[in-house]
DNA sequence: TTCATTATGTATCGATTGGTATAAAACTAA
DNA sequence: TTAGTTTTATACCAATCGATACATAATGAA
């Protein structure tokens, strides 16, 4: 019966042998994320992570693998959390809707206090002497990227968007000013300042 | 005579005893701003950065004094040079032309194979550990649009923008199209894509 | 109980970090 | 030459890095 778990996800867990483990992984990561967040992905060490994630060193590698692969179900983590508003905005029904709460999802984040500012897909390591984990958060910012403008090629078709505008270029714009924001917030900017920024980038985008 | 020698710059130095140094100080501090940044303050080890500028360790230190006043030295040659098209850019005589030569600066240096991508004072240290090394990037970044502030009020004054065009706002917006011009380059964006991101984002920009 | 299994806490690993002590080398001035 | 000065090169420092060995604690199953 075991194919029978695969899969599920159930409440509790199923009394496995052994020890139980004293923590919650969930919350261990939204503490791990917390740190990678502050101070990406080189400037979070080992001893920061287990002091935030309070537990043990070897705790942290038997339930997360390394700090390679820490990092990388944080990000997880992050996409699902945090910035989850950006999928939920893609669902909208106009592109302008849809582009109008992405720039005002990612304002709003700047004055949430109980979250670092900027974003960890941007600060989490852009510069980052591990090329690999560099790469591989730069293809998440590529994903989303890809995600809008598949959502913005919809609209296109759709009639939602002019016969002229290219959904490429869009992306890209939408996307840019999403991470100057981020930077933006990362040295200071507040939700007031970002969201004027958004009205002003919202002039160029097209009307039908 | 003494003196005179102050605020003088000689071609050739004026034979001091001892030792003369073996290298070229502006040359070993291009070479360590290429590492930093290609991969940020913390990511830039003291070994990456000895090899890069051609020199060992204490030659380093005597002539640059540590690891933080090695990056502050490379920031302000940064500014001086990779970023000098931005100075320039302010002296144009409207404001438009202004933004057009920041953006399109910002996007050509994308293509420039001699350089790492993306910008200095973005990646360099976004998120850091060190906190004191993250304010003095911050406070550059802001030095560098409370500039282009100044540079709009004046067009303003001058009746070069609207009456209600608010330069602080556009000075944000401006900025934050930069810097997110600059994550996408770190991500892989060339000129082209820059360029047409500019174009759109020139789109907001007020008419007379 | 006893065994098997898993998690925890401590202590530590080798490698690398930023930073120096020290002595030889290369120059000027006398 | 000789003394004085500065740079260079090697070797090294304590501290910290990411990652583990090992013994103990806590559970379910027998």
């Amino acid at each position: 019966m075991v194919y029978l778990l695969i899969g599920m996800k159930s409440k509790t867990a199923p009394a496995l042998p052994g020890r139980p483990r004293a923590f919650d992984p969930d919350i261990a990561l939204d503490r791990a994320m917390h740190v990678f967040w502050a101070k990406g992905y080189e400037g979070a060490a080992l001893s920061d992570l287990t002091r935030a994630m309070r537990i043990n060193r070897p705790s942290l590698y038997a339930a997360f693998g390394n700090k390679v692969q820490l990092f990388r179900k944080v990000l997880d983590r992050y996409m699902d959390g945090p910035v989850g508003y950006f999928g939920k905005a893609l669902a909208l029904p106009t592109a302008r809707g849809v582009v109008e709460d992405i720039f005002f999802g990612t304002a709003r984040m700047a004055d949430d206090a109980t979250i670092p500012a900027g974003c960890l897909m941007v600060q989490g390591a852009l510069a980052c002497g591990d090329a690999s984990v560099r790469k591989e958060v730069a293809a998440r910012r590529t994903a989303a990227e890809f995600a809008l403008r598949r959502r913005l090629q919809r609209a296109k078709r759709e009639g939602d968007l002019p016969k002229n505008a290219d959904p490429t270029e869009l992306a890209h714009y939408v996307m840019t000013v999403v991470r100057g924001m981020a930077v933006q917030s990362a040295g200071g900017a507040g939700c007031d300042q970002l969201r004027r920024v958004a009205q002003i980038a919202l002039r160029a985008w097209p009307t039908r």
